[in-house]
DNA sequence: GCGTTCACTATAGCATACAATCCACTAATT
DNA sequence: AATTAGTGGATTGTATGCTATAGTGAACGC
């Protein structure tokens, strides 16, 4: 009757959430741009499943608020408005405050080691390759929202962190991926340390100028096929 | 290209959908038991549709975090623990203190008697119909989420609201229900007179005396495995 | 009597087939 | 020429059937 405790694994098993993971990293690494269609059969084409599959992953991802769904006409890539970005950006401030602060007592030395090294490959990747360098800055905050041991704060520190990257795909500056890996360490310091407030506040200061990059800018779109062929390849190995 | 803008009706149009909508009900309104498993047959059956349906409305109330799905065994309805129960907490939190104070110049006259005619209402009600009270001190958070104009925020906001519901229904004393009208009352008169910090201070520990009145105290323990654990480290240790 | 193994059954995972809907294009009428 | 009605093609919505996997109970060995 009751069911297992142990959840929310890891490593996606069904073919639907490897697809759904494949989507998802594909958008938040701008890889598909906001308002880009998302033809079921395509999607069913390049993972090489039906199109079952690929519904399935494009329901999950619209609840997740990257898809926009529309009965009878299709998914498209999250379109949000500069408006909307401004408030996503508001809520992801609160969320990542509030993490800061439940993190009291959380950072033994293992975490502390784990998260400067962390930080370490951010900085080596910074100015190299874009989109990995996009998922690191991304995990940092996904990696201190999980520590918190918080079931709801990292759902929703994820999804935000995830629609932040698409934001700033539509209106942040070209090469904005660099910001991270000195404000971050500050960050680590001051957590390890144990000062929560002063964390907090760095947080919230590293987000408020990330928010602040956004500016208009535009993106060319690309035949869906081509790009997710890479990401195909991903989960045939697993 | 580019997709409509209008997006997330208010109705749901396509059988997953509806089913989806059914099934959130269901199980924040406590009808479907926390723990219950929920087979794709009988809801296919139950709300006349084929297993594909309650298939993808299953996948995506994971995704909101109200249903837990396990590979090859089925979904079950979430069953949060009392510690989930705190995290939930916390987070709504967070949430509402930054509701609060992006309140900033939207509070106008009209508005103004409006949140005061919903809490008179409230105050009205307080001694009287439970389930009804409890109704209304939802929909003054709800409310307010509404005022920021922060789409976002808003579903967090109900979210969370929603869940809280949930936790405390579980875990909740009975009568922990009068809680709210006065504490309200301060903080809609805080607002109005524009004094946001203050506004936010008092809705921050308006939640936090919510939260500890029913979960500090519950002594309650619904999940067998949680009392069991404790003594399961002792027998793995021997 | 207890534990282990193995077959069985129920249910989830997935693909395919069919039906419904929408869009674009055409053509005819005013 | 513009507008509208109609038709074809493409794509989504849904159901059903097959396959794979995990729990369950019986038979067997210890």
């Amino acid at each position: 009757m009751a069911p297992e405790r142990a959840k929310s694994s890891g490593t996606p098993r069904t073919r639907t959430e490897k697809v759904h993971h494949a989507l998802r990293n594909a958008i938040i690494e701008q890889r598909l741009a906001p308002g880009s269609r998302l033809p079921e059969d395509a999607i069913g084409d390049s993972f090489g499943t039906s199109r079952t599959i690929a519904r399935e992953a494009l329901g999950r991802l619209a609840v997740e608020g990257l898809v926009d769904l529309i009965p009878n006409r299709g998914a498209f890539v999250a379109n949000p408005s500069l408006e909307d970005g401004r408030g996503i950006f508001t809520v992801r401030r609160a969320l990542e405050r509030a993490m800061v602060l439940e993190l009291a007592g959380k950072i033994d030395a293992a975490t502390a080691s784990r998260l400067r090294d962390m930080v370490g490959r951010e900085a080596a990747l910074a100015a190299r390759n874009d989109a990995e360098a996009i998922r690191l800055a991304g995990e940092f905050h996904l990696t201190l929202a999980q520590l918190t041991g918080n079931a709801l704060l990292l759902r929703y520190v994820t999804e935000t962190v995830s629609r932040c990257s698409l934001v700033l795909a539509m209106y942040g500056r070209p090469h904005s991926a660099d910001c991270g890996a000195r404000e971050h360490s500050a960050i680590v310091e001051a957590l390890i340390s144990g000062k929560l407030d002063e964390a907090a506040a760095l947080m919230d200061q590293h987000l408020a100028e990330v928010a602040s990059r956004a500016l208009l800018n535009s993106r060319v779109e690309k035949d869906i096929r081509e790009v997710l062929s890479a990401y195909a390849r991903e989960i045939d190995t697993a």
